[in-house]
DNA sequence: TAAGATAAGAGGGACAT
DNA sequence: ATGTCAGTCTTATCTTA
């Protein structure tokens, strides 16, 4: 398996030698699909944007210093007023030095920027804590703090702790990508309480405008499988499970996860692949009762329907 | 021991007041 | 703003095969 920069990508997972690669092509994310290793994320090309091709071009081209980046909280680009000499080392008359030195003072400690800097790196370095320990991919991360930017200028962080609106930030920007994090996973790592995380998190999709994508129950099957133990041709049959019961509209204001974990336990029993509906809905992080309810739907919808 | 059943309670969305 | 309602999911407990 090779991806577009070219470069070989295990295809036997380096930590249980599975062969079960998956790539996810909503969160670009490459896992192992028995253990759920994350084995490759999605390809960011850290190289210049342009290419060059003639000594003249690779070096008007070339980029000076660090790509742009959302997750720095000064985008990289903070200006540092120094007082004393001019670009060239010259002295300066005294009328400027004083100048400048009052603006240094204006910059460093007056008003907005302080705070604001200050309170932006701060989330940007819990950004980077939790996407480190959830294995969330950089470009989700930037999402998030894209949002986080937005969230902090509608004044939507004050009176809230920075950290609970940068993992609802963090959470938003997974299920923007589709990428298959739950609520509690992110709160797991987080002093937040599940309850505000899921509020911040409404608070921001509500007051910026954001555009959920239709969460989509097939997307969760490979996790669950993969925590579970769960082979791919099962997988492919609960993924059909769920493409019937969506067509059937039984799927409408159920848990997608809900949803995934019946349908891959049905895809099991029927498989013969045995797993009880406890070891589905631990995988899954619903109860055993919502899977046995989901069951029992899907059943109903599907078994005299016809299928088999 | 796994699966099924039942009940109470929590939290949020829709809608009306 | 606040209350009510229907519906979902969770937690807990008991029964069944």
């Amino acid at each position: 398996m090779v991806n577009t920069r070219g470069e070989l990508v295990p295809y036997i997972c380096p930590e249980c030698r599975s062969k079960n690669i998956i790539h996810d092509d909503e969160s670009g994310e490459t896992i192992c699909s028995n253990c759920g290793l994350v084995i490759a994320e999605p390809n960011l090309d850290t190289g210049p944007e342009r290419r060059a091709f003639t000594q003249t071009e690779r070096e008007t081209r070339t980029r000076v210093g660090m790509p742009l980046s959302f997750s720095l909280y000064d985008k990289g680009l903070s200006t540092v007023i120094r007082i004393g000499r001019d670009a060239y080392g010259r002295e300066l008359p005294l009328k400027t030095r004083k100048q400048m030195l009052r603006l240094r003072r204006w910059q460093n400690s007056c008003g907005v920027h302080a705070s604001v800097d200050k309170n932006l790196a701060q989330a940007m370095a819990e950004l980077e804590r939790l996407s480190e320990r959830l294995h969330i991919p950089s470009p989700i991360q930037e999402t998030a703090a894209v949002i986080y930017r937005k969230a902090l200028k509608k004044g939507l962080v004050r009176g809230r702790s920075i950290s609970a609106i940068a993992a609802a930030s963090l959470y938003a920007a997974c299920r923007l990508t589709q990428a298959p994090r739950t609520l509690r996973e992110l709160a797991s790592h987080t002093p937040i309480d599940k309850k505000d995380l899921a509020k911040y998190y409404r608070l921001l999709v509500r007051v910026l405008d954001l555009r959920m994508p239709v969460a989509n129950s097939q997307l969760r099957v490979p996790k669950i499988a993969a925590l579970a133990g769960v082979g791919e041709e099962t997988q492919r049959m609960a993924v059909e499970i769920l493409r019937e019961a969506e067509r059937l509209k039984a799927t409408s204001g159920r848990n997608p996860m809900g949803l995934a974990a019946a349908a891959l336990y049905i895809a099991c029993l029927e498989n013969g692949e045995n797993r009880t509906q406890k070891v589905i809905a631990d995988a899954s992080g619903v109860t055993e009762v919502t899977v046995r309810n989901r069951y029992k739907e899907l059943k109903e919808i599907l078994g005299n329907g016809g299928m088999r």
